[in-house]
DNA sequence: AGTACTCGGATATCCTGTGTCCGAGTCAAG
DNA sequence: CTTGACTCGGACACAGGATATCCGAGTACT
């Protein structure tokens, strides 16, 4: 039971992009968290090919939120990096060996299938329960209403005058 | 988000093993199943150091239910074999980077972590909800009243007189 | 038109399960 | 009491997937 590192990554960038209007090159996003600039990009292409956030190339190009942050749910994060497959998988093992039972009494999955499974709706249900823009809000009361901003402007500075 | 393969034969052998009373050795629970004999050793290894199960050596030795299975809930066993550690673990990347936020702000935990924490209880939750004796009475109204007794006599069957 | 910067996918490396094996200990039988 | 055989327990290879990296295709600015 362990959920890929790449998840917190993703999680953090997809809040910050929420004080930024203009696109951010997953370059700067490694910069601003000191991570591995191409790993960081992987997790970036998997939002993209999820469709929650929007890629743009060129030379000022970068990520951009597709939605709005209050419709974008922490669920749809995790299950665009992580993927979508539930954590248990049932492989049927009552079907097999001496005692098995027949397929055509199985017409309903297995208890441990069914509680397994309610255990995984529940976890899924408390994760889509969660907006970005309830983190961003989060956020907010934690640090302060102007961290948020100042992280955008820096994201969003000329690479003329950058201080780093 | 991958939960280990082995908590699945963990958990059919808590649930059959309501059905015995003399212990069943590792190899007949594997031939029931039909899956790698040495391979369920090491999940009945990981169930008996959690104290969950009883193991006793010798000729007529194997493993038994330590408490009733009305005093054993699923996220015990799930988190005997799979570990009690949660699936998502915080980096506090907030305090790394340029504008990383200074380590006496961080007094309570980032809101990531935080709705993640969450979800974990919930699933955690879910699991501890149901208990061992609840899956024996599912399987008891799926497949009827004498299944389980069945499995349990041909697994304390004497060694010398079984049809297998 | 040139150039420099971006994303995107294909490519190595490492680490956590997955699967197996043999030795220490113990109980039953002769 | 001796013998024997069967049990658990931990130590040992193997594999698949996550981790980390690089280079090529494409695009907007100069």
């Amino acid at each position: 039971m362990k959920l890929s590192g790449g998840v917190e990554w993703a999680l953090h960038c997809c809040v910050v992009l929420t004080a930024v209007g203009d696109p951010v090159p997953a370059a700067r996003l490694a910069a601003l968290h000191d991570v591995s600039p191409s790993y960081l990009a992987k997790q970036m292409q998997a939002l993209s090919r999820a469709g929650l956030v929007h890629s743009v190339q060129g030379k000022t190009g970068g990520y951009v939120l597709t939605r709005k942050p209050e419709e974008v749910s922490l669920l749809d994060v995790v299950q665009a990096v992580d993927g979508a497959s539930p954590a248990f998988v049932c492989t049927e093992i009552r079907q097999r060996g001496p005692l098995g039972t027949p397929p055509e009494q199985c017409t309903k999955q297995c208890p441990i299938a069914r509680a397994m499974g309610a255990a995984d709706a529940a976890w899924r249900a408390s994760l889509a329960a969660v907006t970005i823009a309830d983190l961003a809000a989060s956020v907010e009361g934690d640090s302060g209403p102007e961290a948020l901003p100042r992280i955008g402007a820096w994201l969003n500075a000329d690479p003329g005058d950058r201080p780093y």
